[in-house]
DNA sequence: GCCAACGTTGGC
DNA sequence: GCCAACGTTGGC
């Protein structure tokens, strides 16, 4: 079982927009980069958890547990000319991009904001707290998961 | 809205 | 294969 976290922006699909979809599952598709690409088709596997997290917003931070129900099958989005994440190289025949199912697991009553993230000495070193990190779709270590859980423990007292 | 960091594209 | 130009991401 590995941990992973996905970023959205809450405009375009929050974790309120998971929770108000038919069994509260999505598939995540639109990713556009090879590496966040490499990890859903290859890696995440179903039961894997997986932090949602709110980018580009008030308050950027992780909202949630999400879970995979789907592991890596073609992102149909990319065969759609009209759609917005249209992409001409990819075709049903020799898809370039992939996508997983996730279900809600849990919604936080409280933002893990990344700010109080970076305080914590404990998650020194995690990807996401890097410089100008633009990955969409990241493994998460286990200790950084648990750390990051007992942060959110803390906060709701 | 600004801008730094990053990934991709395309000319050479 | 190099690298400048460009578009996008995402915190602030």
């Amino acid at each position: 079982m590995q941990y992973w976290l996905v970023k959205s922006e809450p405009d375009a699909f929050g974790i309120d927009d998971l929770a108000n979809m038919p069994d509260q599952t999505e598939h995540w598709d639109g990713v556009r980069n090879y590496q966040a690409r490499n990890f859903m088709r290859d890696e995440m596997k179903c039961g894997d958890q997986v932090f949602f997290y709110h980018s580009n917003c008030k308050e950027p931070g992780i909202v949630g547990i999400v879970e995979v129900v789907r592991e890596g099958y073609p992102d149909h989005t990319a065969f759609d000319p009209e759609g917005k994440y249209y992409d001409p190289k990819s075709d049903p025949d020799r898809p370039r991009w992939y996508m997983v199912d996730v279900k809600l697991v849990q919604r936080f009553r409280q933002t893990i904001s990344l700010s109080s993230m970076k305080t914590r000495p404990e998650l020194e070193g995690m990807r996401l707290l890097q410089k100008g990190n633009r990955l969409s779709v990241m493994p998460i270590a286990p200790e950084h998961w648990q750390v990051i859980l007992d942060l959110y423990r803390e906060n709701i007292g």
